[in-house]
DNA sequence: CGTCAGTTTGATCGTTGTCAATCAAAGTGG
DNA sequence: CCACTTTGATTGACAACGATCAAACTGACG
């Protein structure tokens, strides 16, 4: 968000609006990407392809994101940028921020610190991919991306948030087949945990979600970093 | 090394130098840690608990890494540093370099470009958990370390390099159990790729060794960015 | 109404985990 | 210098989790 007000100074270049749809690529792995973006609208998957058609997503973009940084210009993306939804976005030219960002420390900064953030996510799923099985992982995906939605962790019981991925996207996240990742929903619907249907998920136990998440009992994590102090 | 000197500029606050001995800790998981961390000698391992006991090694920093940085100051770690060799670094007050980052605009950016590795790097192992079985598993981790020791991928049969971690830390940093480390260290051996033994990793056959690591055929990857436009 | 993508279920197989015992190497203290 | 302990590596037998293959089912949409 910040980023974007940021990135709104450059002023005299309109950033361009750009709309996708559904399968769609922002940017594509082995491809040098000239543009920045931020997601308007939209969920964006970022997902790391194997030479044997394999693929592993490693996060989900949602509106407020910022995509297509680097650390070392010019080199190719080692990941593909490819929209689950019909996705909107502000398209900047690379060398324009490449720019603007040595010259102003409060950009800098920003996406010093969305860098981090990412960062730790990342280091959430790689413990949640090394340690967990199955259940305990599916649902701590869930629940990181309820926090996503919603910007807080999940309380009432039958609360419903719109999920507009398929359970592909969940096996390619998890690092699950699809037919377990359908299998295991199956159990957490049947402990009344959640259930996941039309693209919309129900949290039927609160509770029994965290736990199965995994999560500390205080509810730390790193999707919202606030949540500890705000407690 | 460039932060290091960017954070030399600091001056009037010598930065302290500590010794630390295997096994202890520059900072632990759940505590608020007042100061960053820089990498002179030794290995340290970044390690993540769960409440069950089970830990996974999130990323290995040797000599240079900076360490302790954090996108929203004042929270809890959400990891530990570990060492698991003797280790020196130099130790800076915290606010001292988070005032100086938003002032020093090339500060800020270095801190960025690293965060943005450390995250590639994260992603890398995000896509080694997820994708590959045991044996290209273990390949492409000991390839990195290899990388990230010499600063170039193996090309001579029979190269040894120092690598002072033990089955247990591989198995932990790749999600799998020390017993089916050492099994699949044994089938590497046996197929005359790499062997390990004394705390050294001997490359048997180096192109074997890329190719059970699951690296593109151009040996494009995130540990060493410079190396396509060098080829 | 037919098609297609996504989901569900069953049967079977294989990789990896678990448990336990043994072994080797490196301290440690008498 | 020699027990003694400790830590890490190795091996075997067995169990379990998740993958694979195949078939049927559902719902959305043209």
């Amino acid at each position: 968000m910040a980023i974007r007000q940021e990135l709104a100074v450059l002023g005299s270049t309109a950033p361009l609006t750009r709309s996708l749809s559904p399968g769609s690529e922002l940017y594509h792995q082995g491809e040098v990407c000239p543009r920045y973006f931020i997601v308007l609208q939209g969920w964006v998957a970022l997902v790391s392809l194997l030479a044997d058609g394999s693929s592993q997503i490693i996060d989900f973009a949602t509106p407020g994101a910022f995509l297509g940084f680097q650390a070392v210009p010019g080199l190719p993306c080692y990941h593909s940028a490819r929209c689950i939804t019909p996705v909107e976005v502000q398209a900047y030219s690379r060398p324009l921020v490449d720019n603007h960002i040595v010259q102003n420390p409060r950009l800098a900064f920003l996406i010093c610190r969305q860098a981090c953030l990412d960062g730790a996510r990342a280091h959430d799923h790689l413990v949640n991919l090394g340690l967990r099985p199955a259940r305990e992982r599916i649902a701590h995906l869930l629940l990181e991306l309820f926090s996503k939605v919603q910007n807080r962790l999940p309380n009432q019981p039958g609360e419903v948030v719109p999920l507009p991925i398929t359970q592909t996207d969940i096996a390619q996240a998890v690092g699950l087949t699809g037919v377990h990742v359908s299998r295991t929903l199956r159990i957490l619907r049947e402990q009344r945990i959640i259930r996941l249907r039309s693209h919309m998920m129900e949290v039927l136990d609160p509770i029994a979600f965290l736990r199965a998440a995994g999560v500390p009992s205080n509810g730390y994590n790193c999707w919202l970093p606030g949540l500890l102090s705000a407690a």
